[in-house]
DNA sequence: CCAGTCGTTGCATTGTGTGCAACGACCGTT
DNA sequence: AACGGTCGTTGCACACAATGCAACGACTGG
């Protein structure tokens, strides 16, 4: 809609790849380089982009500190937070929290393992939307046409041989979430690690965000894992009741 | 220096903040409705707000993702994020990695405590740059007049009885701490949190990133602590060793 | 010492962002 | 059910701000 912030902020994804000189990225915009360089200033100045020594741009430090704000501003996380650690306590597995946002499912926050062994995750990276037990979670909920319109653009990469392989597993598979209100991704995404998930819901039983409990096979198998399943629900109806209860003060200023 | 730009990336801190309508945006910005409404388009078509179910928007999820690549481009979190683990393999305690830009300094990498109490810390947060043992390893490796310029744009808040109080104080410490290699913070940001910390460095011998272990008083008594000084040092050298040491090929492409 | 590259600046042009005003949807009120 | 109010949205004419150009200066390698 706007020409000069559609070039601007198209430079973060192609710095996102890597450092760039003044000249790289003027050519991948398609702009002159006094037109590339003025942008990139501007975006310098919001902290944004980040001028290393050997004079190329990389992103800055500002977006991490924007991201970070934007996690913290999510009620849902903050009202579940203390859930989780209690959940973690009890169970001893990591344990993660998710949304869904314009065809993207991500972490929002997350509990480690107290054992040795724990899987990577990170706060903020997408999730493994096709296979991961809160993915599908938040999927199932949406909308149909919205549902079968993301489930066939994404992509189905076969992490495991036990991964959803196409558009119609997925689908069918999530009617099954669906129906059964709970989700597990059982070596899906990694051989070696299974997930058992639970959704939380808004007053309007719109599911709003998913939990889940992760441990890897040398920890405990995937039948012992599911019989943490009904702790997992309590955890998350816990978060439904107080999320959709008592609706905190809108603005308190 | 790009008028347009430049109100379009304003609009983030503010949403940082919190969720806001058109017209707030429009207000804060001091532009007309119209105007607003175009930036908020072009800010959502690259995914870094969203608009939420109350027509509200919000800072977006794409935000997270560039914020993840961007600490993955960082060649020295990769090459020192093996030394950090086995560091704390070996002492057991929360270890940080952090870098400093442009007057912040913030962690790019952490390993949890193995210990069930844990300090809260998060990767990309803003770390307490006046106290933090890892800050001062890193301003006191500037230029004098960028360190004195930025030293007194400070604020020197109170944490702890032990903070550091004001920006005489704190270049009198940089001083002590560009002296003897290392640096620590002991109860100066959290009254039972204590680290110790040692400087990365590159092949010219400035400081490109430093690292810190940290414990609470209840696990190990500062003392203890600062026995684990030549650990740390050691591990930091290592990380130097292979950063500045064999340059890895430039450019692949 | 010179040729080549890269970042930077001032300037004239026009294209692009801007504010305005009017519209339509929605909500709560009487 | 009709009304006033609020809020997001759209089309348009104008003016300003973003653009590309060309020239300059710093730096590098031959």
């Amino acid at each position: 809609m706007s020409q000069t912030v559609d070039r601007a902020l198209s430079i973060l994804p192609l710095l996102a790849e890597g450092p760039a000189d003044l000249g790289q990225v003027a050519d991948r915009l398609g702009v002159h380089k006094s037109t590339a360089l003025r942008l990139l200033r501007t975006l310098h100045e919001h902290g944004l982009v980040y001028r290393q020594s050997d004079q190329r741009y990389r992103l800055g430090a500002r977006l991490f500190a924007l991201a970070q704000q934007a996690v913290e501003n999510l009620d849902v996380r903050e009202i579940a937070h203390p859930h989780l650690v209690r959940l973690n306590e009890e169970c001893g597995h990591t344990v993660h929290l998710a949304v869904y946002e314009e065809g993207e499912v991500l972490y929002i926050d997350k509990v480690d393992s107290r054992y040795p062994v724990r899987m990577y995750s990170r706060i903020g990276k997408p999730v493994a939307i096709t296979v991961a037990a809160v993915a599908k979670l938040l999927l199932a909920d949406l909308p149909e046409p919205e549902l079968r319109a993301v489930a066939e653009k994404l992509d189905y990469p076969l992490y495991t041989a036990r991964s959803t392989p196409n558009a119609a597993a997925f689908l069918k598979e999530l009617a099954v979430v669906r129906g059964q209100g709970w989700a597990t991704d059982l070596g899906g995404h990694e051989e070696s690690i299974n997930c058992v998930a639970a959704p939380v819901r808004g007053a309007d039983g719109r599911v709003v965000a998913a939990m889940s409990v992760s441990a890897p096979n040398v920890v405990v198998t995937s039948d012992e894992l599911l019989t943490l399943l009904p702790l997992v629900r309590r955890t998350a109806d816990a978060i439904t009741r107080e999320y959709s209860g008592n609706p905190p003060a809108k603005d308190s200023a």
